[in-house]
DNA sequence: CACAATTCAATTGTGCACAACTGAATGGCC
DNA sequence: GGCCATTCAGTTGTGCACAATTGAATTGTG
Protein backbone atom coordinates (compact mmCIF):
# COMPACT_ATOMS: atom_id res chain seq x y z
CA UNK A 1 0.00 0.00 0.00
CA UNK A 2 2.59 2.49 -0.30
CA UNK A 3 3.89 4.26 -3.71
CA UNK A 4 1.40 6.62 -5.70
CA UNK A 5 1.78 9.37 -3.83
CA UNK A 6 -0.74 11.79 -5.43
CA UNK A 7 0.75 14.74 -3.93
CA UNK A 8 -2.15 16.29 -2.93
CA UNK A 9 -2.74 17.93 -6.02
CA UNK A 10 -5.31 15.77 -8.48
CA UNK A 11 -3.50 16.91 -11.80
CA UNK A 12 -0.79 14.34 -11.64
CA UNK A 13 -2.13 11.03 -12.16
CA UNK A 14 0.22 8.49 -14.20
CA UNK A 15 -2.53 6.82 -16.69
CA UNK A 16 -0.46 3.85 -16.02
CA UNK A 17 -2.01 3.27 -12.63
CA UNK A 18 -6.13 3.62 -13.27
CA UNK A 19 -5.71 0.34 -14.26
CA UNK A 20 -4.76 -1.18 -10.69
CA UNK A 21 -7.68 -3.23 -9.47
CA UNK A 22 -7.48 -1.33 -5.98
CA UNK A 23 -7.75 2.17 -7.37
CA UNK A 24 -11.02 1.06 -8.64
CA UNK A 25 -14.03 3.21 -6.77
CA UNK A 26 -16.45 0.37 -8.90
CA UNK A 27 -15.01 -2.51 -7.29
CA UNK A 28 -14.73 -1.36 -3.80
CA UNK A 29 -18.91 -0.35 -4.60
CA UNK A 30 -19.07 -3.50 -5.61
CA UNK A 31 -17.63 -5.13 -2.73
CA UNK A 32 -19.15 -3.30 -0.16
CA UNK A 33 -22.36 -3.92 -2.00
CA UNK A 34 -21.75 -7.77 -1.85
CA UNK A 35 -20.46 -7.47 1.38
CA UNK A 36 -24.37 -5.85 2.63
CA UNK A 37 -26.29 -8.90 0.70
CA UNK A 38 -24.46 -11.13 2.85
CA UNK A 39 -25.48 -9.38 5.81
CA UNK A 40 -28.92 -8.78 5.07
CA UNK A 41 -28.75 -12.87 3.83
CA UNK A 42 -28.46 -13.40 7.57
CA UNK A 43 -30.58 -10.91 9.23
CA UNK A 44 -33.15 -11.88 6.73
CA UNK A 45 -33.41 -15.12 6.90
CA UNK A 46 -36.25 -15.19 9.88
CA UNK A 47 -38.29 -13.34 7.87
CA UNK A 48 -37.40 -15.85 4.50
CA UNK A 49 -37.38 -12.74 2.50
CA UNK A 50 -34.55 -12.04 0.67
CA UNK A 51 -32.67 -7.95 0.36
CA UNK A 52 -35.00 -7.13 -2.93
CA UNK A 53 -38.12 -8.61 -1.94
CA UNK A 54 -37.02 -6.93 1.92
CA UNK A 55 -36.57 -3.56 -0.35
CA UNK A 56 -39.97 -4.26 -1.85
CA UNK A 57 -41.94 -4.60 1.28
CA UNK A 58 -40.16 -1.50 2.91
CA UNK A 59 -41.65 0.48 -0.20
CA UNK A 60 -45.16 -1.50 0.84
CA UNK A 61 -45.12 -0.90 4.54
CA UNK A 62 -43.85 3.37 3.88
CA UNK A 63 -46.31 4.14 0.75
CA UNK A 64 -49.05 1.30 1.06
CA UNK A 65 -50.38 -0.57 -1.67
CA UNK A 66 -49.11 0.56 -5.64
CA UNK A 67 -49.21 0.12 -8.58
CA UNK A 68 -46.18 -1.99 -10.19
CA UNK A 69 -45.34 1.11 -12.45
CA UNK A 70 -45.09 3.23 -8.94
CA UNK A 71 -43.14 0.25 -7.55
CA UNK A 72 -40.79 0.32 -9.72
CA UNK A 73 -40.07 3.73 -9.71
CA UNK A 74 -39.40 4.05 -5.98
CA UNK A 75 -36.68 1.34 -6.32
CA UNK A 76 -35.12 1.36 -10.02
CA UNK A 77 -36.32 -1.43 -11.29
CA UNK A 78 -38.41 -2.39 -14.00
CA UNK A 79 -41.06 -5.33 -14.78
CA UNK A 80 -38.71 -7.44 -15.94
CA UNK A 81 -37.33 -7.75 -12.48
CA UNK A 82 -40.58 -7.04 -10.59
CA UNK A 83 -43.03 -9.29 -11.82
CA UNK A 84 -41.33 -12.39 -11.11
CA UNK A 85 -40.14 -11.06 -7.62
CA UNK A 86 -44.03 -10.00 -7.05
CA UNK A 87 -45.09 -13.74 -7.84
CA UNK A 88 -42.71 -15.05 -5.66
CA UNK A 89 -44.22 -12.79 -2.58
CA UNK A 90 -47.56 -13.42 -3.64
CA UNK A 91 -46.96 -16.95 -3.50
CA UNK A 92 -45.36 -16.31 -0.04
CA UNK A 93 -48.67 -14.47 0.81
CA UNK A 94 -47.63 -11.32 1.60
CA UNK A 95 -49.22 -9.56 -0.97
CA UNK A 96 -51.90 -9.68 -3.52
CA UNK A 97 -51.59 -8.71 -7.80
CA UNK A 98 -55.36 -7.29 -8.92
CA UNK A 99 -55.43 -5.84 -11.87
CA UNK A 100 -56.78 -2.28 -11.55
CA UNK A 101 -60.56 -1.84 -12.18
CA UNK A 102 -60.51 1.56 -13.60
CA UNK A 103 -56.76 1.10 -15.71
CA UNK A 104 -56.63 -2.45 -16.82
CA UNK A 105 -52.75 -2.24 -17.68
CA UNK A 106 -51.93 -1.90 -14.12
CA UNK A 107 -51.56 -4.26 -11.40
CA UNK A 108 -52.34 -3.10 -7.80
CA UNK A 109 -49.51 -4.92 -5.67
CA UNK A 110 -51.52 -5.43 -2.09
CA UNK A 111 -50.01 -5.95 1.54
CA UNK A 112 -51.82 -9.04 2.52
CA UNK A 113 -52.78 -9.29 6.51
CA UNK A 114 -49.55 -11.75 6.63
CA UNK A 115 -47.73 -8.77 4.77
CA UNK A 116 -48.34 -5.65 7.09
CA UNK A 117 -47.86 -7.99 10.26
CA UNK A 118 -43.98 -8.87 8.86
CA UNK A 119 -43.35 -5.07 9.61
CA UNK A 120 -43.56 -5.61 13.26
CA UNK A 121 -40.96 -8.28 12.87
CA UNK A 122 -38.89 -6.36 10.35
CA UNK A 123 -38.42 -3.04 12.91
CA UNK A 124 -35.31 -4.85 14.53
CA UNK A 125 -33.59 -5.59 10.86
CA UNK A 126 -31.93 -1.94 10.32
CA UNK A 127 -30.81 -1.46 13.71
CA UNK A 128 -29.16 -4.97 13.56
CA UNK A 129 -27.65 -4.08 10.32
CA UNK A 130 -26.62 -0.39 11.27
CA UNK A 131 -24.58 -2.57 14.09
CA UNK A 132 -23.13 -4.74 11.49
CA UNK A 133 -21.68 -1.92 9.83
CA UNK A 134 -19.99 -0.32 13.05
CA UNK A 135 -20.44 2.72 11.71
CA UNK A 136 -22.54 5.63 13.72
CA UNK A 137 -25.34 7.01 12.81
CA UNK A 138 -23.72 10.34 11.05
CA UNK A 139 -21.16 8.27 9.23
CA UNK A 140 -24.10 6.81 7.74
CA UNK A 141 -25.89 9.55 6.73
CA UNK A 142 -22.70 11.01 5.18
CA UNK A 143 -21.97 8.09 3.44
CA UNK A 144 -25.51 8.07 1.99
CA UNK A 145 -25.27 11.63 0.57
CA UNK A 146 -22.06 10.92 -0.96
CA UNK A 147 -23.78 7.84 -2.72
CA UNK A 148 -26.67 9.24 -4.01
CA UNK A 149 -24.16 12.43 -5.38
CA UNK A 150 -22.59 9.65 -7.21
CA UNK A 151 -25.59 7.88 -8.54
CA UNK A 152 -27.34 11.27 -9.51
CA UNK A 153 -24.14 12.13 -11.51
CA UNK A 154 -23.31 8.53 -12.84
CA UNK A 155 -27.33 8.58 -13.99
CA UNK A 156 -26.69 11.63 -15.65
CA UNK A 157 -23.68 10.52 -17.42
CA UNK A 158 -25.30 7.58 -18.64
CA UNK A 159 -28.23 9.51 -20.20
CA UNK A 160 -25.95 12.38 -21.89
CA UNK A 161 -24.41 9.14 -23.16
CA UNK A 162 -27.25 7.24 -24.39
CA UNK A 163 -29.68 9.24 -24.46
CA UNK A 164 -29.37 13.38 -24.76
CA UNK A 165 -26.15 13.38 -26.75
CA UNK A 166 -27.47 12.71 -30.05
CA UNK B 1 -40.72 3.49 18.39
CA UNK B 2 -37.44 4.15 17.37
CA UNK B 3 -35.45 5.98 19.61
CA UNK B 4 -33.78 3.78 21.36
CA UNK B 5 -30.19 5.19 21.36
CA UNK B 6 -27.69 3.62 19.57
CA UNK B 7 -24.12 1.62 20.26
CA UNK B 8 -22.29 4.01 21.97
CA UNK B 9 -25.91 6.72 23.19
CA UNK B 10 -24.96 8.21 20.05
CA UNK B 11 -27.26 11.64 19.65
CA UNK B 12 -30.33 11.92 19.73
CA UNK B 13 -31.09 10.29 16.32
CA UNK B 14 -34.88 11.77 15.90
CA UNK B 15 -35.41 9.23 13.06
CA UNK B 16 -39.01 7.95 14.61
CA UNK B 17 -38.93 5.03 11.79
CA UNK B 18 -36.06 3.62 10.47
CA UNK B 19 -37.62 1.22 7.80
CA UNK B 20 -38.20 4.42 5.87
CA UNK B 21 -36.35 3.66 2.67
CA UNK B 22 -34.40 6.74 2.24
CA UNK B 23 -32.65 5.84 5.46
CA UNK B 24 -31.07 2.94 4.02
CA UNK B 25 -27.88 2.99 3.54
CA UNK B 26 -28.26 -0.57 1.93
CA UNK B 27 -30.61 1.01 -1.00
CA UNK B 28 -28.51 3.81 -1.74
CA UNK B 29 -25.23 1.22 -2.00
CA UNK B 30 -27.45 -0.78 -3.64
CA UNK B 31 -28.42 2.12 -6.05
CA UNK B 32 -25.05 3.38 -6.65
CA UNK B 33 -23.72 0.09 -7.86
CA UNK B 34 -26.26 -0.37 -10.69
CA UNK B 35 -25.82 3.07 -11.52
CA UNK B 36 -21.76 2.35 -11.90
CA UNK B 37 -23.40 -1.09 -13.90
CA UNK B 38 -25.31 1.33 -16.10
CA UNK B 39 -21.82 3.60 -16.80
CA UNK B 40 -19.60 0.76 -17.68
CA UNK B 41 -22.18 -1.18 -19.74
CA UNK B 42 -22.17 1.73 -22.06
CA UNK B 43 -17.68 2.44 -21.54
CA UNK B 44 -17.43 -1.38 -22.19
CA UNK B 45 -19.44 -2.07 -24.99
CA UNK B 46 -16.58 -1.02 -27.51
CA UNK B 47 -14.46 -3.77 -25.87
CA UNK B 48 -17.21 -6.59 -25.55
CA UNK B 49 -16.75 -7.14 -21.85
CA UNK B 50 -19.32 -7.02 -19.16
CA UNK B 51 -18.12 -5.35 -16.05
CA UNK B 52 -17.73 -8.27 -14.16
CA UNK B 53 -15.45 -9.63 -16.91
CA UNK B 54 -13.49 -6.51 -17.14
CA UNK B 55 -12.98 -7.09 -13.60
CA UNK B 56 -11.12 -10.36 -14.26
CA UNK B 57 -9.08 -8.84 -16.93
CA UNK B 58 -7.85 -6.34 -14.52
CA UNK B 59 -6.84 -9.02 -12.50
CA UNK B 60 -5.24 -10.60 -15.16
CA UNK B 61 -3.64 -7.76 -16.55
CA UNK B 62 -1.70 -6.77 -13.17
CA UNK B 63 -1.12 -10.24 -11.78
CA UNK B 64 -0.59 -11.69 -14.81
CA UNK B 65 -1.79 -15.60 -15.33
CA UNK B 66 -3.61 -16.80 -12.18
CA UNK B 67 -5.46 -20.30 -11.29
CA UNK B 68 -9.31 -19.65 -11.08
CA UNK B 69 -8.70 -19.86 -6.83
CA UNK B 70 -6.63 -17.21 -6.95
CA UNK B 71 -8.18 -15.17 -9.08
CA UNK B 72 -11.41 -15.43 -7.01
CA UNK B 73 -9.43 -14.64 -4.32
CA UNK B 74 -8.78 -10.78 -5.33
CA UNK B 75 -12.32 -10.61 -6.54
CA UNK B 76 -14.10 -12.63 -3.46
CA UNK B 77 -16.49 -14.52 -6.48
CA UNK B 78 -16.08 -18.68 -5.91
CA UNK B 79 -15.67 -21.13 -8.79
CA UNK B 80 -19.55 -21.08 -9.04
CA UNK B 81 -19.37 -17.58 -10.30
CA UNK B 82 -15.79 -17.71 -12.55
CA UNK B 83 -16.53 -20.69 -14.41
CA UNK B 84 -19.59 -20.14 -16.61
CA UNK B 85 -17.52 -16.40 -17.02
CA UNK B 86 -14.41 -17.62 -17.69
CA UNK B 87 -15.47 -19.80 -20.39
CA UNK B 88 -16.66 -16.70 -21.94
CA UNK B 89 -14.18 -15.25 -22.05
CA UNK B 90 -12.33 -17.95 -23.40
CA UNK B 91 -15.16 -18.17 -26.16
CA UNK B 92 -14.35 -14.37 -27.15
CA UNK B 93 -10.60 -15.55 -27.15
CA UNK B 94 -9.13 -13.32 -24.49
CA UNK B 95 -8.24 -16.05 -22.26
CA UNK B 96 -7.48 -20.07 -22.32
CA UNK B 97 -8.17 -22.00 -19.25
CA UNK B 98 -5.13 -25.15 -19.26
CA UNK B 99 -5.26 -27.63 -15.72
CA UNK B 100 -2.30 -27.26 -14.13
CA UNK B 101 0.42 -29.65 -14.61
CA UNK B 102 1.93 -30.11 -11.39
CA UNK B 103 -1.93 -29.96 -9.79
CA UNK B 104 -4.47 -31.65 -11.57
CA UNK B 105 -6.98 -30.03 -9.60
CA UNK B 106 -5.87 -26.52 -10.22
CA UNK B 107 -6.62 -24.25 -13.71
CA UNK B 108 -4.30 -22.23 -14.92
CA UNK B 109 -6.22 -18.91 -16.58
CA UNK B 110 -4.01 -17.41 -18.90
CA UNK B 111 -3.98 -14.56 -21.14
CA UNK B 112 -4.37 -14.81 -24.80
CA UNK B 113 -2.66 -12.69 -27.02
CA UNK B 114 -5.69 -11.21 -27.97
CA UNK B 115 -6.75 -10.59 -24.39
CA UNK B 116 -3.09 -8.96 -23.83
CA UNK B 117 -3.56 -6.25 -26.47
CA UNK B 118 -6.90 -5.35 -25.23
CA UNK B 119 -4.95 -3.82 -22.19
CA UNK B 120 -3.54 -0.97 -24.29
CA UNK B 121 -7.74 -0.10 -25.33
CA UNK B 122 -8.86 -0.60 -21.79
CA UNK B 123 -6.78 2.35 -20.67
CA UNK B 124 -8.82 4.90 -21.23
CA UNK B 125 -12.07 3.10 -19.48
CA UNK B 126 -10.68 4.19 -15.54
CA UNK B 127 -11.05 7.95 -16.65
CA UNK B 128 -14.01 7.80 -18.31
CA UNK B 129 -15.26 6.50 -15.44
CA UNK B 130 -13.67 8.96 -13.26
CA UNK B 131 -15.26 11.37 -15.51
CA UNK B 132 -18.76 9.99 -15.08
CA UNK B 133 -18.82 10.33 -11.27
CA UNK B 134 -18.30 13.91 -11.06
CA UNK B 135 -15.80 12.93 -8.66
CA UNK B 136 -12.27 14.41 -8.60
CA UNK B 137 -9.47 11.89 -7.26
CA UNK B 138 -9.42 12.88 -3.67
CA UNK B 139 -13.04 12.70 -3.11
CA UNK B 140 -12.75 8.96 -4.92
CA UNK B 141 -10.08 7.78 -2.79
CA UNK B 142 -11.56 9.24 0.74
CA UNK B 143 -15.48 7.13 -0.47
CA UNK B 144 -13.30 3.93 -1.55
CA UNK B 145 -11.68 4.38 1.72
CA UNK B 146 -14.81 4.40 3.71
CA UNK B 147 -16.56 1.64 1.26
CA UNK B 148 -13.18 -0.45 2.20
CA UNK B 149 -14.02 -0.35 6.16
CA UNK B 150 -17.92 -0.92 5.45
CA UNK B 151 -16.54 -4.01 3.46
CA UNK B 152 -14.79 -4.86 6.18
CA UNK B 153 -16.77 -4.16 8.99
CA UNK B 154 -19.79 -6.61 7.69
CA UNK B 155 -17.51 -8.97 6.71
CA UNK B 156 -16.24 -9.43 10.18
CA UNK B 157 -20.22 -8.74 11.06
CA UNK B 158 -21.01 -11.80 8.76
CA UNK B 159 -18.20 -14.20 9.71
CA UNK B 160 -19.08 -13.53 13.78
CA UNK B 161 -22.60 -14.62 13.03
CA UNK B 162 -22.10 -17.08 11.02
CA UNK B 163 -18.97 -18.85 11.75
CA UNK B 164 -17.16 -17.75 14.62
CA UNK B 165 -19.70 -17.15 16.87
CA UNK B 166 -20.02 -21.00 17.46
C1' DC C 1 1.20 -48.02 1.68
C1' DA C 2 -3.76 -47.11 3.00
C1' DC C 3 -7.27 -44.14 3.94
C1' DA C 4 -9.59 -40.18 5.65
C1' DA C 5 -9.77 -35.20 5.27
C1' DT C 6 -9.05 -31.41 2.42
C1' DT C 7 -8.65 -28.73 -1.82
C1' DC C 8 -10.14 -27.35 -6.21
C1' DA C 9 -13.09 -26.60 -10.37
C1' DA C 10 -17.31 -27.57 -12.13
C1' DT C 11 -22.29 -28.21 -11.94
C1' DT C 12 -27.04 -27.46 -10.30
C1' DG C 13 -30.62 -24.65 -8.72
C1' DT C 14 -32.57 -20.22 -7.11
C1' DG C 15 -32.94 -15.47 -7.46
C1' DC C 16 -31.79 -10.78 -9.27
C1' DA C 17 -30.65 -7.12 -13.18
C1' DC C 18 -31.54 -5.64 -17.46
C1' DA C 19 -32.34 -5.35 -22.57
C1' DA C 20 -35.60 -6.45 -25.99
C1' DC C 21 -39.91 -7.73 -27.20
C1' DT C 22 -45.13 -8.90 -26.88
C1' DG C 23 -49.81 -7.81 -26.30
C1' DA C 24 -53.48 -5.59 -24.26
C1' DA C 25 -55.50 -1.19 -22.73
C1' DT C 26 -55.64 3.67 -22.93
C1' DG C 27 -55.70 8.41 -24.59
C1' DG C 28 -54.95 11.95 -28.01
C1' DC C 29 -56.05 13.70 -32.44
C1' DC C 30 -58.08 14.30 -36.46
C1' DG D 1 -65.86 7.20 -34.41
C1' DG D 2 -61.46 5.40 -36.11
C1' DC D 3 -56.60 5.33 -35.92
C1' DC D 4 -52.09 5.58 -33.89
C1' DA D 5 -48.69 6.44 -30.42
C1' DT D 6 -48.03 5.54 -25.69
C1' DT D 7 -48.33 3.09 -21.39
C1' DC D 8 -48.17 -0.88 -18.65
C1' DA D 9 -47.21 -5.69 -17.08
C1' DG D 10 -45.41 -9.74 -18.52
C1' DT D 11 -42.13 -12.87 -21.07
C1' DT D 12 -37.71 -14.27 -23.03
C1' DG D 13 -32.87 -14.53 -23.08
C1' DT D 14 -28.27 -13.43 -21.20
C1' DG D 15 -25.32 -12.85 -17.49
C1' DC D 16 -24.01 -12.50 -12.51
C1' DA D 17 -24.14 -14.03 -7.24
C1' DC D 18 -24.20 -17.55 -4.23
C1' DA D 19 -25.42 -21.92 -1.71
C1' DA D 20 -24.97 -26.71 -2.06
C1' DT D 21 -23.23 -30.64 -4.13
C1' DT D 22 -20.12 -33.60 -7.03
C1' DG D 23 -16.01 -35.77 -8.31
C1' DA D 24 -11.30 -35.85 -9.05
C1' DA D 25 -6.66 -34.84 -7.19
C1' DT D 26 -3.83 -34.03 -3.35
C1' DT D 27 -2.26 -34.04 1.38
C1' DG D 28 -1.86 -35.59 6.08
C1' DT D 29 -1.65 -39.37 9.33
C1' DG D 30 -0.90 -43.59 11.04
Amino acid sequence: MARKSYPGGMSTTPTTDWLRLDQQICFSLNAASRAFGGVYRVVLKDLGLTYPQYLVMLVLWEHGDLPVKKLGEHLRLDSGTLSPLLKRLEAAGLVRRERSARDERSVEVRLTEEGTAMRERALEVPRRIATATGFDVDEIRALRARLDDLTTALDAAVAEETGGGR
